[in-house]
DNA sequence: CATATGACACTAT
DNA sequence: AATAGTGCCATAT
């Protein structure tokens, strides 16, 4: 069962998905970085259960957003479809693991 | 207000 | 390097 109030303007989930939007093709992010991006540093897994809402589903790439040690962590469809899509977008996955992770890494200013 | 949940992060083993 | 335990945060009930 899936919760998260889609519907509340200026929220700390609209923050999440503002800062995922930016987000270059072929770069990817973690959840610890949208968190201290908005202004909310150690919300990390907070910013997860915000994606996991996923209103804006292809306008936000959610799949962009990974683990900090490299794993693509989850997703609605699976972890094998998050795969598939960063493959898409040119960020290679191996074992559940981002290839060249710290190379692809994209950091906000 | 208290308890539970989860697409996380960090530390110790 | 891989796993387990603990801490954190925003929502839901």
């Amino acid at each position: 069962m899936k919760y998260f109030t889609q519907n509340t303007s200026n929220s700390f989930a609209d923050l999440v998905y503002e800062k995922t939007s930016l987000i270059p093709r072929g770069r990817v992010v973690t959840y610890g970085q949208i968190a201290k991006a908005i202004g909310r540093p150690g919300a990390s897994r907070a910013v997860g259960n915000a994606l996991n809402c996923n209103p804006y589903a292809p306008v936000v790439p959610c799949h962009r957003v990974v683990k900090t040690d490299g794993k693509i962590g989850g997703f609605v469809s699976g972890s094998k479809v998050k795969a598939g899509l960063l493959r898409r977008d040119g960020v290679k996955v191996r074992d559940g693991k981002i290839v060249d992770f710290e190379k692809k890494i994209f950091h906000f200013n």
